[in-house]
DNA sequence: TGGGGGGAATGAATCGTTTCAAAGTTTGTG
DNA sequence: CACAAACTTTGAAACGATTCATTCCCCCCA
């Protein structure tokens, strides 16, 4: 690639540099008759402005990191799409990095992004709240979390009330009669579980005579849940739940995949089962699928909204928590026998 | 952010900015003792590398860039996994890009990554290979194409004989009988989308008695293809095609959905469906859905490593086109009746 | 004709990291 | 003890776009 520069565009054009960098961002400052030299120039030498020395000079880049738990989960790329849509508003770029469920991916992305100097981080964070945000956001980048609310003030976050989601399934299968409720998720570390777990034993808790188990998972894939649904059908018929509710759309069409394919049981006659995000492939599942609705284009562009008013606010900005509420969508999985 | 930079860790280390890029990039230069002296001071002043200014003297960024058609094709975000893995392996990112099918798009993504200086480009690229990916090329970023084969040699290439695949899926439904074939894809600009027909066109030309119809849908989405399914639903019976290949998952899902949520028809009894890419989802489908498998995660791999060659080998690279074969995955949707 | 005003263009300094020739230091050997 | 070889460290010169204080022009008016 020989390197083409502003210094070899400004002699081409007859121009000083400095021109060539005000025809570049400022085009009303030079005189119609320059602008038109120097974009000849440019256009005749195929010059493609240097990004990196852009924002060197700038300080920090034009994009914004967002780390999600996982890239294949059809919900994050919704939320992805809105947090784009936002930001290409403002001319900025979205990165996506993908944890893994992964302390250490989630690290490496934080390394990378805070490297790459972004305009701000948005992140579905793992397990605590480690001082890697907080260092992050002390040392100037704006940290917003994403489908998680932040306990204790010191985040801004943009979620959806997953303690009364989980409250909502648990609710609902009770109400249809159903009295061995299983919750199917994991790993505990992941704090959208442990609340949607806690939903669900708050509603069981109103429902006398129905109890609830946890089958823990390792992961929220449709493989993980696949597995849980095999477990489930190991057990002798007297001890299988009637009713699961797993903690999310993956997991929940893994069980159901388990449960059809391998065994013989009915669902709902057997086992109810609802899910979580309303995934766009939840509705065409071979039962289709119930499952709690939340608005994952609209967190997405809600967060990008609040970086920057975070940003543009600086240090003394209050921090906002956003909650969105979840909403039950009831399909065949979940019918009254 | 007060600016830490190399200068102040040199000074709090009492060395010279010299010897903290060493012991920031070749620590095995540096004595163990200024090596631990440097770190205590890169830990306690909170510096982090700016990854502009090293980007810009090293000339060109640590990343790939990757645009598909669509991130909510799981097809997609499988290739990007494969690419991200083998890009890790040398401590490359990627980023990934959404064209959702259209130029404008798809050429901002361009602009982006090139001036990013990115060590090159995988794209799914829509309609011909215009001048904007020659010019990329010539300028010195490589470029593979992905999921789509380079029919001119200039460019190198990773994808799957779509042709076969078109042919696998309509021999197919011909060989169980069926008659009245109707491809539902679109728009005609995709490559993809036209080889697949292509093959279907040539397996119906083999059987005598059976005839192909094109029903063209706008993009490549499942809502594209539920408005498909409701304008085969429209028809008088007599009129419908007794057999649907979809151009790919999310289509034929869409028309599943149709047929079975708003129609009368049964899958695969009045009409069989099948589609393409073999995407997690197609397996757990209302019908389970019968798919021409890609591997997908290996596409994504394999093209980032022939990226990685073109780039070492510079200039006089002999483009390289590689080309996997799909695989016909039969489910229910294609059971003989 | 001299001077003032305003639009246009200039170019040196800057951002922070890496590189590399050169200088400095230690170790080992005859 | 002198000297070479092997390590370490140094610091100035890039990389390329942007910014402004400054200079340059041109035109108008007194």
């Amino acid at each position: 690639m020989s390197s083409i520069s502003v210094r070899e565009v400004a002699a081409e054009a007859g121009v000083s540099v400095g021109t060539v960098s005000n025809v570049l961002n400022r085009p009303g400052k030079v005189s119609p008759d320059t602008v038109a030299r120097v974009q000849a120039a440019i256009a005749h030498l195929g010059f493609v402005r240097n990004d990196a020395a852009r924002q060197l000079r700038a300080g920090r880049s034009r994009s914004i990191g967002l780390v999600v738990l996982d890239v294949a989960n059809p919900f994050f790329t919704d939320v992805a799409r809105g947090a784009e849509d936002r930001a290409a508003e403002e001319g900025l770029a979205i990165l996506l990095g993908n944890s893994d469920e992964t302390i250490d991916r989630e690290n490496a992305y934080l390394d990378l992004f805070e490297e790459q100097r972004v305009h701000g981080v948005l992140i579905s964070p793992l397990g605590d709240l480690g001082d890697r945000l907080t260092r992050l956001r002390e040392r100037g980048t704006p940290t917003v979390l994403v489908d998680r609310q932040a306990e204790d003030r010191r985040f801004s976050s943009v979620a959806v009330d997953d303690v009364a989601g989980g409250y909502l399934a648990a609710d609902h299968l009770a109400s249809i009669g159903r009295v061995r409720l299983a919750f199917v998720g994991g790993p505990a570390g992941i704090r959208q579980v442990t609340d949607r777990l806690e939903g669900a034993r708050k509603a069981v808790a109103e429902h006398p005579g129905v109890s609830l188990e946890v089958i823990e998972t390792e992961s929220l894939t449709v493989l993980a849940g696949r597995e849980a649904g095999e477990r489930i059908l190991a057990r002798p018929e007297s001890e299988r739940p009637d009713a699961v509710f797993a903690a999310n759309d993956l997991l929940a069409m893994g069980v159901l995949q388990a449960l059809n394919m391998f065994g013989d049981v009915r669902v709902p006659g057997d086992i109810a089962l609802i899910g979580y995000d309303d995934i766009a492939f939840a509705a065409a599942a071979v039962v289709p699928l119930s499952s709690i609705r939340q608005p994952s284009a609209l967190i997405g562009y809600t967060a990008v909204d609040l970086l920057l008013r975070e940003a543009a606010a600086g240090e003394g900005f209050e921090h906002e928590q956003i909650v969105f509420q979840p909403e039950l969508v009831v399909r065949a999985s979940t019918m009254p026998r």
